[in-house]
DNA sequence: TTGCACACGC
DNA sequence: GACGTACGTGTGCAAT
């Protein structure tokens, strides 16, 4: 069956436009839209290999649609400039690729690839539409398939495969839209009626006819009947907005070989991407051979110094030799899989640095000569260096090699929003893309770190980061190392025994519950507790007033569980039984498992998973261990130092993000409060609720703490009023005393929206920059999230700098005065170190001074130390 | 294997 | 009418 490949022009490159971070060329001309949708049609062209091919734009003359109905995408905002200025280089980029490109004035490009896939259907041609826009997959039959583009990849929609996700025909979408509407298009659809009820009603009754001749159905309620009656009108003329035309009318009548696809017009493809400065992509496509027999009169092109990508197969007894010990060299591994047979090193490969690079690839290299060439004390340069080395050392390999550059960690200094993967840096920072393949063949991951290391350094001097990353991120990252080797010794037999214990509480309490539910059910099942509390098994009502149902039944979450105390004494025996059975699954046994045979717990600490800065610790998570109730305080106690002779020294900031706050807010009253060294909860009540400090009770210290503890991290009035308990309403007005009462906050909060929304990120106290598209977005609760983001990020993200810091000059002090005493854990604000008890006192001091000084701000930083036998003292 | 509900910390 | 509300990790269930 022959093949028609269609793009949806305007949507692709808005896709793009959006996705992509800015990219320009030399004389100023955005760029990112067109990269972005270069790389879309070149992959799909290449994995579709169609006989036909064709692109469509819209154009700027109102289309029948707008004629239809004034109000039709009354709301969209015009195309940005910076979008505009690519419009016609992303036609002149179809053609050159081989694609008809369409456009015709008063039809939309959606009405254009719906005519060109009913025309091939009808001649057994089978069509692959691509595009960003779900409108689309209306069009979805036989020989119709969508490709949804999403972020980089695309996902294909068939008949099966969209009738499993929405529960309609393809063709149904557009009866569920002139029900429900659409507020990007502002297509009106029936006031009252959602997403929800519109696909309720399609699948119920097969159209929107079908829908107004069943009015009358029993299954139909009578509020949405009304408004079914009173929308009608609504809803016939959304139907025809939202249908797309498959019959335009082109004069000449448009003829499947006007799209015949015979490849890229080479001559002219290169010369565009040569002016648009894609030299990666034209090099992937084998154009820069031919656009080097024209610019050598002297394009900028060609001024360019690509690197060598030559790699020589060399035998793996000569690697260590080969490779100068003086010279950097980048190096990836790759560990065979076979089990447990560590000695399965199946490819090293390494590149030498320096002006002209040089590729080695190597198979196969034995223990002894993984050894040689890791022991040499050589400078490196890798992708995650930790993991690079934990892995060498399960394989019993010992590394003593300088890390000088972490792709890994350069990539989440330069955007923190994850895809850190060679083949996700390639296409961002090269400009290539990077497939499976490719990586697999010698040398690839060693060559592409050579390549990647000099632009993702330029970017960090360009963007003020390159401290944060060398003198931060990259030392961090060692330290960490070594903390995951020590680990934190757990007392095993107290844990055991604790375990033992919590078995039988919890048992208990499960007796209990079964005994008044009046049978026995697996107690973990959300399922099966809903259906047990809220539904009439074996006897005349519920045991409890439903709640709502949730998206799969009852939520039976504490939140709604604790609502339901007064009802019955059954709830505290639940809320009893899920405590003791989280504190036996997830601690007592989860950590049992997960230690040594010395009884030591390694976590693994991940630098680069958080948007904000912050650490995390995984496998197993040492983060989270519970403090909050005294039964989990007894978990915490299990916690020890190495032996007799040795104790645990504790330090937690007090307060460091309201801290760092009132800092970089530069707020009068709350520096003051901290100068003054009173509670700032207590103080924050006193000023929120208007009453002296001595009359503030317990509960007014509560909520200021909440609130607080919300401005911090960025919640919103809905999550404070789950916190606390109040109204929406309530909290709502909390938050705005909070902010009248100080000021400067307001200000600063007012402030950096505004410049998060100029420059599309923030900014940490040490450079660390966290970008936020959300706050452009047009769905105002995508905005209200990004605007959140903005004003905490940066309190966050500093925090996570100071202890970052603080952990660094720790370290290096305790080095120094040669104590016997290491940092073994973080959380966030406070650090543990394991001390000879000998020394610990000096070793605490070492560790307040360093935690205390770690930033000077116009606040004192101040910390808690306490040294003791177990954690938390 | 995956998605969901739930619960722990900061 | 429905959404969707700091972040991250682990466990167990239930559906695939």
């Amino acid at each position: 069956m022959k093949k028609l490949a269609i793009f949806d022009g305007n949507s692709l490159l808005n896709r793009a436009f959006y996705g992509i971070r800015p990219l320009n060329t030399r004389d100023g001309l955005n760029t990112n839209a067109l990269h972005g949708l270069a790389n879309m049609l070149v992959r799909h062209i290449e994995q579709i290999s169609p006989d036909y091919a064709a692109i469509s734009f819209d154009l700027p003359q109102p289309t029948f649609r707008h004629k239809a109905y004034e109000g039709y995408k009354a709301t969209r905002k015009g195309m940005p400039p910076e979008l505009a200025e690519q419009l016609p280089y992303a036609k002149e980029l179809g053609a050159a690729l081989g694609l008809a490109v369409l456009a015709l004035p008063g039809w939309e490009a959606d009405d254009i690839l719906g005519t060109l896939a009913r025309t091939a259907g009808s001649q057994e041609v089978m069509t692959y539409i691509v595009s960003g826009d779900r409108d689309l997959l209306q069009l979805i039959n036989d020989t119709t398939h969508v490709l949804y583009v999403r972020g980089g990849d695309a996902d294909e929609y068939d008949e099966n495969r969209y009738v499993s996700e929405y529960g309609v025909r393809p063709p149904r979408l557009v009866d569920v839209k002139a029900l429900m509407g659409d507020t990007s298009d502002n297509i009106p659809g029936v006031a009252g009626i959602g997403e929800k009820t519109a696909f309720k009603l399609i699948a119920a009754f097969g159209s929107l006819d079908g829908v107004y001749e069943n009015l009358d159905d029993k299954s139909i309620t009578k509020s949405v009947r009304a408004r079914l009656a009173a929308g009608e009108e609504s809803a016939r003329l959304s139907y025809s907005l939202a249908r797309i035309e498959t019959e335009v009318p082109f004069d000449p009548p448009f003829e499947l070989s006007d799209a015949a696809y015979t490849g890229y017009r080479r001559q002219e493809l290169s010369e565009l991407l040569t002016s648009l400065e894609f030299s990666a992509l034209s090099r992937r496509l084998g154009l820069d051979k031919l656009r080097g027999g024209l610019a050598s009169t002297g394009g900028a092109a060609g001024a360019q110094t690509e690197p060598t990508r030559h790699v020589t197969r060399i035998p793996p007894e000569e690697l260590a030799d080969r490779i100068n010990v003086n010279t950097p060299a980048a190096v990836s591994i790759t560990f065979g899989s076979s089990g447990g047979d560590q000695s399965g090193v199946i490819t090293a490969a390494a590149c030498e640095g320096g002006a002209e690079p040089v590729f080695y690839s190597s198979e196969f290299l034995s223990l002894t000569q993984l050894r040689e060439f890791f022991a040499s004390g050589r400078e490196l340069w890798v992708h995650d260096s930790k993991r690079l080395v934990t892995l060498l050392t399960g394989a019993r390999v010992d590394v003593n090699c300088n890390f000088t550059f972490d792709a890994q960690l350069a990539g989440y200094v330069l955007d923190s929003s994850g895809g850190y993967s060679l083949a996700e840096l390639s296409s961002k920072y090269l400009g290539e893309a990077y497939s499976e393949d490719e990586q697999q063949a010698a040398g690839g991951e060693a060559e592409l770190i050579c390549r990647l290391r000099p632009v993702m350094l330029k970017r960090l001097e360009e963007e003020g980061s390159a401290s944060l990353y060398s003198d931060i991120e990259l030392p961090l990252s060692a330290l960490l190392l070594r903390m995951e080797r020590i680990g934190f010794k757990v007392d095993t037999d107290a844990l055991a025994k604790w375990s033992r214990a919590l078995d039988e509480l919890s048992n208990a309490h499960a007796e209990r519950v079964f005994e008044q539910v009046g049978y026995t059910f697996n107690l973990n099942s959300p399922k099966q507790l809903g259906e047990a509390l809220f539904e009439t098994p074996g006897r005349d009502e519920p045991l409890l007033p439903p709640p709502k149902r949730g998206k799969t039944g009852y939520s039976t979450s504490a939140e709604v569980l604790e609502k339901l105390r007064p009802y019955s004494p059954v709830i505290e025996n639940i809320l009893e039984y899920r405590q003791a059975a989280k504190l036996k699954s997830t601690y007592a046994d989860g950590l049992l498992r997960a230690a040594d045979s010395e009884g030591r717990i390694h976590t693994t600490f991940t630098q680069t998973v958080t948007a904000t800065g912050r650490l995390s610790s995984i496998e197993p998570n040492l983060q989270n261990i519970p403090i909050r109730t005294e039964l989990g305080r007894g978990l915490r106690r299990c916690f020890i130092p190495g032996d007799e002779s040795r104790m645990l020294i504790d330090a937690d900031y007090s307060q460091i993000e309201l801290r760092l706050l009132a800092h970089i807010a530069e707020d009068e009253a709350m520096i003051a409060a901290f100068l003054s060294g009173e509670d700032i909860h207590t103080s924050t009540a006193s000023r929120i609720f208007g009453i002296p400090t001595d009359k503030v009770t317990s509960e007014h210290r509560k909520r200021a703490k909440a609130v607080n503890f919300g401005i911090v991290y960025g919640i919103g009035d809905f999550s404070l009023a789950q916190d606390i308990g109040v109204s929406r309403a309530a909290a709502a007005g909390y938050i705005k005393s909070w902010l009248a009462e100080y000021k400067g906050v307001a200000k600063y909060m007012e402030n950096i929206v505004e410049a998060a929304k100029r420059d599309g990120y923030v900014t940490t106290i040490a450079g660390r920059r966290r970008y936020i598209p959300e706050i452009k977005a047009a769905k105002a609760s995508l905005r209200a999230f990004g605007e959140r983001v903005a004003m905490n990020s940066p309190i966050q993200g500093s925090a996570a700098d100071i202890i970052k810091i603080a952990m660094l000059r720790v370290d290096e002090a305790l080095e120094k005065a040669g104590l016997d005493a290491k940092l073994i854990l973080q959380v966030h604000d406070e650090l543990i170190l394991e001390s000879a008890r000998s020394c610990a006192d000096e070793a605490a001091n070492i560790l307040r001074t360093a935690m205390e000084n770690a930033v000077s701000l116009s606040v004192p930083l101040t910390v808690d130390v306490t040294v003791g036998d177990c954690w938390g003292g």
